[in-house]
DNA sequence: TTGTAAGCGTTATCAC
DNA sequence: GTGATAACGCTTACAA
């Protein structure tokens, strides 16, 4: 049926093996064979089978990105830098989506990709959650992205000092009755929140000691949440001058929120979202702007690194400079 | 290492074949075979290896997606449909980004795919386009999606009609200098975009018969893009009232324009855009929503089927109806 | 540097 | 309904 190595090999007048090893370049090949092999297998267009390939205990090709959402601005454009890496490096990209709350918890299939694939990409998730279901039992490469664990190569951000310098910027502006727009309530799954959270906490806690009067609501993350968490922040005797949200999406929800009730973003409330996403400018919405796309790129990167390097020698953790990029939707007091 | 069909056969007291069709459920096997297999199979939470099922002759149990952009709203939301419906079906997704302008074109790995895949999703892109280099030669199953070709099953929706009526409901308020933000000059390489065209030209054609002297502007359907496509609109000596916008995101960029312009939305010129993206309610954007997300959960089950299925016969052309929803964008010219 | 040959784990074919 | 067994296409000791 399809061409197989055997007739490049025959072709070329080697072995199988010779023909596998030129395939591969190997280094104990002999360039002119290698060049040979690889110019009939160019003729005939001649790729090999990923099947057989691993099956014969080779690569797979392909790594898995678990990602716990797909359409939400973030996750998408950090699978696009994935997948431009991925793709320059003639790898597959197996994407999963695992966790979207709302979808009941499934049977993990982290055990059946991880015989398709070289290594794993995990962003956001938390390496133990049982939405990934023994990732890290199993030794395969593994690279975490916004978050990290012991261990475990990552790509991040600061996400506690980025929060702590958007909540600062407020305070510098003046503002002293200052929210928050969260996930959700309780302990939050996302390290990266978490950590959000504690930066926030510091900024205010100078203003404003006593923290456990600060205004938190909860948005998911989602549009549709901010401007519900915005509505119960203005639902207060005393609500906020100033919202720190934690995604640009639920800071374009309390947006909303706030055109809704007559309320001047920027003028009457302040708002700074987190992110840099596409219509953060667009919208005016002050933020704290990182590489999305790169953060995925150089993950994915060092997934591959880590995958081909035989050495044991794992890169650490790396992180990624943000930046607070302000506009007019937040501005002093009035 | 792992474990494998023979272990299984040993332990359930068949042999691999048995075992084999006892796990794929085939239908000359004693239920009570299959359960007992199935028994041990579970015990010992075995799975099969996709590569030496492949290589046998199998299924790989994954599909291939291919589309021309992974981060913009539409094609990101399409997947995520496309992806729940290849969870619950056990089938994994790879993701291949294909056709980004500003990549330089590569030879497309659609016959590497072809050997590691059971069918071709195809987002937006014509099977003939040299991104998919062949992929109508191949005679694996595939399903289009907003698009169409001679004899390929398909989901899409009339963006002609859709279109017309957007612009027809422009046209009835009362509008007569209606402009439109396209994607880019030129023949488009997406059949949708060609189709909305010549929907937006229908409906003008009544109040501007000369459709020589519509006011086109190009967007590249992104939000900066429409930005530019609308200042440009603007510039010109005699500026439309209204436009049709080719996607939401192009209309967010021209709301921005307008806003930068002095001009209000709706009142000055009236918007409308098409998609129903997250954002178009919060922004109060008339547009032509369309069930994004059910339009990729109904192309893989089409998929699916196709793939299961031996039977020869083809689903057709599925069309996904749309719905104009009407927001303050849009009013009657002042 | 290259060739030989033994798997890798599954499915398909053909008997029984 | 079930069991042998020969592929499937490749990689990798081991030999040369």
């Amino acid at each position: 049926m399809a061409i197989t190595i055997r007739d490049i090999a025959r072709e070329a007048g080697v072995s199988t093996a010779t023909a596998s090893r030129a395939l591969r370049r190997l280094h104990n090949v002999d360039p002119a064979t290698i060049a040979r092999v690889q110019a009939v297998a160019d003729r005939y267009s001649y790729v090999v089978s990923p099947a057989a390939s691993r099956l014969a205990g080779g690569r797979t090709g392909s790594v898995a990105a678990l990602t716990p959402y797909l359409s939400r601005w973030y996750f998408a454009t950090v699978l696009s830098g994935v997948e431009q890496v991925l793709q320059d490096a003639e790898t597959d990209l197996l994407l999963l989506v695992a966790g979207d709350p709302g979808r009941p918890a499934r049977t993990p299939p982290v055990r059946r990709l991880s015989q398709r694939v070289d290594g794993f990409l995990v962003i956001s998730l938390d390496p133990d959650s049982p939405e990934l279901g023994g990732l890290l039992d199993l030794d395969a490469p593994k690279v975490l992205i916004g978050t990290k664990w012991p261990g475990v190569p990552s790509v991040s951000i600061d996400d506690e000092r980025a929060a702590r310098l958007a909540t600062q910027h407020l305070v510098n502006l003046g503002h002293r009755r200052i929210g928050m727009i969260a996930g959700r309530p309780g302990r939050s799954p996302f390290l990266a929140e978490r950590a959000r959270k504690r930066g926030f906490e510091t900024a205010v806690a100078w203003p404003v000691p006593d923290s456990s009067a600060l205004d938190c609501g909860y948005g998911d993350f989602t549009v549709d949440g901010g401007e519900t968490a915005m509505n119960a922040l203005l639902a207060q005797p005393d609500p906020p001058t100033a919202v720190f949200c934690m995604s640009d999406e639920m800071a374009f929800g309390a947006m909303r929120a706030l055109r809704l009730h007559g309320l001047a973003v920027g003028t009457d409330v302040s708002l700074v979202g987190f992110d840099g996403h596409d219509l953060a400018g667009m919208l005016d919405l002050t933020t704290v702007a990182q590489p999305v796309a790169q953060i995925g790129a150089v993950a994915a990167q060092m997934l591959l690194d880590q995958i081909s390097d035989a050495s044991e020698h794992k890169p650490g953790e790396v992180e990624i400079p943000t930046k607070l990029v302000v506009r007019s939707s937040s501005r002093p007091p009035t």
